[in-house]
DNA sequence: TTTGAATATCGCAATATTACGAATTTGAAA
DNA sequence: TTTCAAATTCGTAATATTGCGATATTCAAA
């Protein structure tokens, strides 16, 4: 088949995994932590800080607005992007139930975890 | 070309990237809200919890373990798959921070956000 | 030892994503 | 009005994802 198969599930479970999705591509990640600084960007902005071109800029950039996760205010030519708090305050809050609500387990015995990463965090990461 | 370009980016970028993405179907979603219950869930049970076939969901627990949201535990011939609270953790974690030190800028004019769903929200989301 | 259940993997087809350059649209400035 | 810059959209190619049935593997129970 390929295509997803959507009937089943609510509302809320296709719009967390929308949000999520748009989050799960490293150049997008990169566009996020740039306009986290606040510095009023633009698409042409972005090819700075992101190595792709200025098409493919837009369509990130479509995809994390058709998500929520970003808004934008057209001056003039340009346009301009800035994160939707209230929409990762909305993937915070769902995360942080789940990971809440999980039942504790007996991690010493056998469970197998995959080992993160611990190196190149942004700096807002690093201890 | 169609393959995403990863020599840019960090670890760090790429790995949440990837968790941020092992969440972003709602098959997948579906799967760690019944993990949550802590039922000691094999991939044989799930498939009545998931309208999908014994080897999708094989695949998408796979996607899950390989972003590091799941860990399983083999007893005989079968495999308990459990939340990996830590993971779960770190992105919220990376997303607090994002939502902490993004900057406030004047919503009240012009800015436009895509509006939120607000139905059909899992149990432990509704007030 | 044989049988059966659970799981992962393979092969395949349909669909989606990623990326780029080209073309188009739009508004500001010359 | 013409020109230029910023954006999006379009067309296309490469690659990835999604989903299923079939197959292989593995362990437990008969």
């Amino acid at each position: 088949m390929g295509a997803t198969k959507m009937d089943f599930y609510t509302d809320h479970q296709i719009e967390m995994a929308k949000r999520c999705k748009s989050l799960g591509h490293p150049a997008r990640i990169a566009i996020i932590e740039k306009l986290m600084e606040g510095d009023k960007l633009n698409c042409t902005d972005l090819q700075f800080y992101v190595p792709l071109a200025q098409s493919t800029i837009s369509q990130h950039l479509k995809e994390l607005f058709s998500a929520g996760i970003v808004g934008f205010k057209v001056i003039g030519n340009n346009c301009y992007y800035y994160i939707n708090k209230e929409a990762i305050s909305q993937v915070v809050n769902y995360l942080s139930q789940i990971r809440l609500l999980t039942k504790d387990y007996n991690t010493e015995t056998f469970i197998y975890f995959k080992p993160s990463i611990k190196q190149k965090q942004p700096y807002f990461m690093r201890i």
